[in-house]
DNA sequence: TATTGTTATACTCTATAACTATA
DNA sequence: TATAGTTATAGAGTATAACAATA
């Protein structure tokens, strides 16, 4: 990786990521998709899929597969949104925020090593600008509607 | 992606530069896997497949599929090192130096809107504090030893 | 016996198109 | 006509195990 686009460093260490992400939560029986839509949701409290998806940069077709997973596991509640009946309206059941709460433990458990090579500050830097890139580049925010019950 | 961990951030990221590479790559003909490849091997002159696989964080087995796709399409040769006849010695032909310069180029013009959020010194920084990361994590450099014809 | 690389296979992820239903 | 979501499907990426050849 000696000199290469920021994308491909970003790419290289996404997939070093996404991996240890993977067998940090396999235990819990859960993938790294539905573990993503389980902190996405946690994050942004009830929320439509549409809204999902684009926060997290996945294809709506694929959003709903890993959805109605979660839904089937009883990891997350979808109901019709009353004000927009296209609309799905998605939350954490309290079993999914247990289950995300042990996911995010054994993450940042796996991940320690991942970050020897920095020191406070330069991970809290790292933090900061990989966030801002995150936020600037194509995760729109998304705003939840009420609705469900 | 509120408040999540450094490996969630990293993954989402990651993701999206994969698929940013693949888009501006897609006109060449070859995958990212191909792309990786062709980087690495432009870095590294000539090395065997081992110390590709674990210098891209690739597993061997996948690695062998792609290397067979590129000497296919006479973009790396592959022939076995003298010193030590399991091994194989891969190199880039002038072919694939050609292709991966265009590839280089479609990656650099379309990550120029990843890169509006942060200014040239944060830029900077961002590089390096990744490349640290990268290096100390778990991608060794591994040395490419002579042989081939 | 350990290492390099291959093949086969199963699973996960990504991307697209065609569709239903609501607005 | 446009939007929210679903289904189906094909292609790409990931992970494991079993194997051959060489060291």
């Amino acid at each position: 990786m000696a000199s290469a686009e920021l994308s491909s460093i970003l790419a290289a260490l996404g997939r070093d990521a996404t991996a240890r992400v993977r067998r940090a939560i396999r235990p819990l029986g859960i993938t790294a998709h539905q573990y993503l839509v389980l902190t996405q949701l946690a994050d942004l409290g009830l929320t439509s899929q549409t809204a999902l998806a684009s926060a997290l940069g996945l294809d709506p077709s694929n959003l709903a597969t890993t959805i109605s997973e979660l839904v089937d596991r009883d990891l997350v509640d979808r109901c019709r949104d009353d004000a927009d009946r296209r609309r799905y309206a998605v939350t954490l059941t309290a079993a999914g925020t247990k289950l995300l709460r042990k996911a995010h433990t054994a993450i940042a458990a796996s991940e320690s090593d991942l970050l020897t090579a920095l020191d406070p500050g330069q991970q809290a830097q790292l933090h900061t600008l990989l966030r801002r890139i995150a936020d600037g580049a194509e995760l729109c925010p998304a705003a939840g509607d009420d609705a469900c019950d």
